[in-house]
DNA sequence: TTGAAAGCGGTACCAA
DNA sequence: TTGGTACCGCTTTCAA
């Protein structure tokens, strides 16, 4: 695919192919295709002689003939929906960097590669792409990326907003579990008013968490306390921390970001906000920085687990290309919490550190 | 692409092709072909006629036969050379994730997509997709990857050890200017001793920065102060800058720390080992995390400019691939220095801005 | 204006 | 064992 024939230039060498290799080797273009993929039964020497003549006059097949014989290109698309208004940056969110590298490596283990696709394309952008499937990490609501997949018929892994529909397969975070499990840990180590601070995107995630803290809070006899940040990034998110400590209002006494910060920055805030932690408040946070694990005190993290959302998924995937099946199939994948110092009572006497009050 | 023809399954119906969207329409494969593209002349009737049938059927052109035909792909190979140790994880460091996504914005805007290709590995995993030019991010010393494109005549794009290479091209980060700047810079605020964290990793740009490091300490009669990483990650960081801050020897006055790390943690690392910033020390970390402008003080960076880099070298590609030639180019790119208040003198008391030099 | 046929570069079936 | 030939699905030239 190196060169586009071009006559004029002297600099392009055209490209080798298989009938210049047969016609060195003295041999057909079945012969030295056969030797070189070693399926045929010849003779050592004629195997020999093609090779040779292949390497010394550099060949290299041409993969998109083949691809068209085989009938596949092993090339799957992925787009993130959330991102669509800065298509691009969805690579600075831990969480989106180690899912696309996650899904990478969980296709390419089985043999097929990403294409990289920009948050917001149409049919155009991908309709000259090989693609045997397409995976959109994140969809807005009615992502018209989701629809377009579908309507071209292109199997489609993406989350639960597709439930059911031909062709398509999902992997949704157990929100539900995730927040119940991050609320009861915090009341069980007494938290009575634990505050929740959430991105203003209306992703499924997001709207689930909220459904269920609400629920939560009314079983619990608890007032929901729940602020949105301004927009994503860690300013709106140490902002929105701000707000909730120093504004009007009882004081929360735990609180679970689940907007994407950088947890020590978080941490900071709510110094700077005059609160020990875990001794005036318990700090959760969901991300996947490796950085919450370095604070003073560790900062408690829920992560959703990218990883594994892309194994599942790319695992499902998997299962319909190889059986060819439309069959919609799914599966929830839970998260996982990693509670440290910050959200553990009591912690602040056995391990506190020369923390940094001001 | 979507399916392997496959007789038995029921549920896989065979793809529509041209030939069938002719014989609906009761016309020949040319001028569908030709209605469907806009190509050729014909009375309108017969257009709509042509595009109705292929509606109607679902139509859908086989990507690699279009492909085939024009002889290109548009297809970018995409690798990074630093990890090859683990495959996968370099979307981890903003940096890369910048880089990254920069790199397939550019590339995307000029109808190039990329592939993600994993760290390690050979010929075989690339063989067979159809690429048109490959680009491995900070190769190490004699990269196998860089090797096996090159033996490929698969034009390349990578850092400057290529340099003059047929069919390669290079874009490489000003690291001399880079680590005088910051010197300068530190030194104009008043520091004396200035010590540099680095990773242990071998990267052109990591040698380059210990050159021009002892040279500018021999200029300036100033002892090198130079302490190595463990590892990747923010803890052998913290790790390095807490031993070079406790540890024997003079204490530096300015630490320019080069490993990524997530800078409140290296503020935190400072500030644990009882000094002020800037007011004991001054802080310069090269890293592109957003956090750092967060911060109290906020810390001054050097970015190096993932998205400048993905551009320069996407423009060399592009120049090459359309025009053909395998004359190599290349280019430098210049860093930035933001100037925060963790690098000015003074700032302690003044509540610095985060003004940006250069 | 429309269509038949020749490729693009391989792979695979079958006959020699 | 080896080679002729059809074919993957589309585009394009050229003749009708």
């Amino acid at each position: 695919m190196t060169d586009t024939p071009r006559r004029g230039d002297p600099a392009a060498t055209p490209r080798i192919r298989l009938v210049d290799v047969a016609r060195e080797a003295g041999l057909s273009k079945t012969t030295v295709s056969a030797a070189l993929n070693g399926t045929g039964r010849m003779s050592d020497t004629v195997r020999e002689r093609a090779r040779e003549a292949a390497r010394r006059l550099g060949y290299r097949p041409n993969a998109t003939a083949r691809l068209l014989r085989a009938g596949h290109a092993r090339l799957i698309g992925y787009a993130v929906g959330e991102f669509a208004r800065d298509p691009g940056s969805y690579m600075a969110s831990p969480y989106f960097a180690q899912l696309t590298s996650a899904t990478a490596t969980a296709a390419l283990q089985r043999g097929y590669a990403l294409v990289l696709l920009p948050a917001r394309c149409g049919p155009d952008e991908w309709a000259d792409l090989p693609l045997d499937a397409a995976i959109v990490a994140d969809p807005l609501d009615d992502d018209p990326l989701v629809e377009d997949f579908i309507a071209a018929r292109v199997p489609l892994f993406t989350d639960r907003s597709v439930e059911g529909r031909p062709g398509t397969h999902w992997v949704d975070v157990d929100a539900d579990g995730a927040v119940r499990e991050v609320l009861d840990h915090l009341r069980g180590q007494g938290a009575r008013r634990t505050a929740v601070v959430l991105p203003g995107t209306v992703t499924r995630f997001h709207s689930a968490v909220t459904d269920t803290y609400r629920r939560w809070c009314g079983e619990h006899g608890a007032a929901p306390r729940l602020v949105t940040t301004d927009g994503p990034g860690d300013g709106p998110v140490v902002g929105a921390v701000e707000r909730l400590l120093t504004g009007p209002g009882p004081r929360p006494d735990a609180l679970f970001v689940l907007a994407e910060a950088s947890p020590p920055l978080v941490l900071d805030a709510v110094r700077r906000a005059g609160l020990g932690v875990p001794d005036d408040l318990l700090l959760v946070c969901a991300s996947e920085d490796a950085s919450a694990a370095h604070t003073h005190p560790p900062v408690s993290t829920l992560s959703l687990q990218p990883a594994l959302v892309a194994e599942k998924g790319i695992e499902l995937l998997m299962a319909a290309l190889e059986s060819g099946s439309r069959e919609p199939t799914g599966a929830v994948v839970p998260t996982r919490l990693e509670v440290r110092a910050s959200s553990s009572a009591g912690a602040g006497k056995l391990r506190s550190t020369g923390a940094v009050r001001r």
